[in-house]
DNA sequence: ACGATGATGAAC
DNA sequence: TTCATCATCGTA
C-alpha cells in the first residue's frame, strides 16, 4: 500500500510519480487492480479551478486536511469524482483521478467502482476498501506527457497550466 | 450540440 | 430561499 507519506509533498511533485501506479479496490472480498493513467493537480487557493479558491468551505475542509484522504464529489449533478488529497499540511490541494486501466473518465472509472460519497474524507487505505499500491517499486518513473485540464476553461490563466499528467499512448481525447 | 440532474456557494 | 454555476457523459 502507497502510504500516506507519500501524498505529504506538494501535487505537482507527486503527480509524475504517481502515474503507471495502481489504484486498488476490494468489492465484497474481490481485489482487484487498475493502472493509473491519466490524472490533474489540483494546487492551493490561487488556483481558480480548485474548489479550495473558494475558501474553507462544508465541502473544501477535506481538502485542508491530511494528505493521503479521498476527497469525492458530485459533478454536474451526475457523476461522482476521485480525488486524493496532496499536501503540504494545512495547504489545499487533491489530484482528480482521470484515467485507469481500460476505464478512461472521471465519471466512468467511479462508476465502474462503485466509488460515491461514501468515501469522501475517508483514508485511502486497506481498511477503506480504496487504496494505491506501488507498481514495482515506489521509485519506478514512468513516460508521461502533460496538457491543460479538461473542463476548466473559466479558470483563467490557470486553465493553461500543464497540469493535466498522463502516460504516453492513454490521452482521453 | 445538448440535456440530464443535484450539490454548492453567493446573493437577496 | 432562490439562483447561477459546474473538474461529465451519452445520445444526436
Amino acid at each position: 500500500m502507497i502510504p500516506s507519506s507519500f501524498f505529504k509533498r506538494p501535487v505537482l511533485e507527486i503527480c509524475p510519480d504517481l502515474l503507471g501506479h495502481f489504484l486498488v479496490t476490494e468489492i465484497d472480498g474481490k481485489i482487484e487492480r487498475f493502472e493509473i493513467t491519466e490524472i490533474e493537480a489540483y494546487d492551493g487557493p490561487k488556483d481558480l479551478a480548485c474548489h479550495a479558491s473558494k475558501g474553507r468551505t462544508a465541502r473544501t475542509e477535506v481538502l485542508f486536511g491530511d494528505p493521503g484522504q479521498w476527497y469525492v464529489y458530485l459533478c454536474y449533478g451526475v457523476h461522482w469524482l476521485l480525488n486524493v488529497v496532496t499536501g503540504p499540511v494545512d495547504y489545499p490541494a487533491a489530484i482528480l483521478i482521470r484515467g485507469i486501466g481500460e476505464w478512461m473518465g472521471p465519471g466512468i472509472l467511479t462508476r465502474e467502482l462503485k466509488i460515491d460519497r461514501r468515501f469522501n474524507a475517508q483514508p485511502a487505505d486497506t481498511a477503506t476498501g480504496l487504496w494505491f499500491e506501488f507498481s514495482d517499486s515506489r521509485n519506478q518513473k514512468y513516460a508521461f506527457q502533460t496538457s491543460p485540464r479538461i473542463g476548466v476553461d473559466y479558470a483563467g490563466e490557470w486553465a493553461a497550466k500543464p497540469y493535466r499528467f498522463f502516460k504516453a499512448g492513454y490521452r482521453s481525447n
